[in-house]
DNA sequence: GGTACCTGGAA
DNA sequence: ATTCCAGGTAC
């Protein structure tokens, strides 16, 4: 699907009105959306459309948007050790590592640590839990998200069942290579640990390279509202 | 069956 | 803004 044909069939969403949603729970805002468009599910780390990645977004909601995951071959500890080490309880009794990393130690006494090659999560005591090389994440980076298409919703809920009304879209492009570095070390794109014990293993949703919303242009230099 | 991606939040 | 968390699939 093209940009062209993208806000022919975004613009007949928005005459819908409110639609449920497909799926319960966080993600299915971005299930629903691509269900809408025609674009089957996948995980595949590849822009949606032709060389656009595209988001959807609740209003009112405040969170980061996930630019790219990144795992593979990062990980220096055993991701299951890591958690059974440094991780905290959830409220399901769990014990996981959900932590927004910050360059400052957080209460696992965890942190980030960044020189010219590469970005690693640390612990206090000198352990290196994962390590990216900056070269590795900027390929990730224009690799899955060349340019952005994020896609607003406003929402409601009729009973238990959540209802999506889309109403805008904004294109955003023009991003470079080399502008991941300063933002990962400028905290523009945020380091998101995502995993918990999973008895034999580690359930690891991806670890998140994300952004808060106000902050995507300055990793795109052009905004457009194209639908 | 585990890993690594996808899709995203609530308080 | 910070702390903590969700449902999916390919291989």
């Amino acid at each position: 699907m093209d940009i062209n044909q993208f806000i022919e069939k975004f613009k007949q969403i928005e005459t819908k009105g409110f639609v449920k949603s497909m799926r319960r729970g966080p993600t299915g805002i971005g299930m629903t959306l691509e269900s809408l468009l025609g674009i089957k599910e996948n995980n595949i780390s590849l822009p949606d459309l032709d060389g656009i990645e595209l988001k959807a977004h609740r209003d009112n909601s405040m969170n980061l948007i996930t630019l790219f995951t990144f795992n593979r071959g990062a990980w220096i500890m055993n991701p299951l050790e890591a958690v059974r080490k440094y991780g905290t309880l959830d409220k399901n009794g769990r014990l996981g590592l959900y932590f927004t990393m910050n360059f400052t130690p957080n209460s696992a006494g965890l942190y980030l640590f960044a020189d010219n090659e590469a970005v690693s999560v640390r612990h206090i005591n000198g352990d290196v839990l994962v390590k990216w090389n900056f070269n590795d994440l900027e390929d990730q980076f224009k690799r899955k998200v060349p340019a952005l298409i994020i896609a607003y919703a406003r929402t409601e809920y009729r009973g238990n069942d959540e209802y999506f009304q889309f109403y805008k879209a904004v294109l955003l492009k023009g991003t470079t290579k080399d502008i991941i570095r300063e933002s990962i070390k400028n905290n523009i794109i945020l380091i998101d640990l995502r995993l918990h014990d999973k008895g034999t293993m580690a359930r690891n949703h991806g670890t998140g390279f994300r952004i808060y919303e106000k902050n995507l242009p300055l990793v795109f230099s052009n905004t457009e509202v194209i639908a």
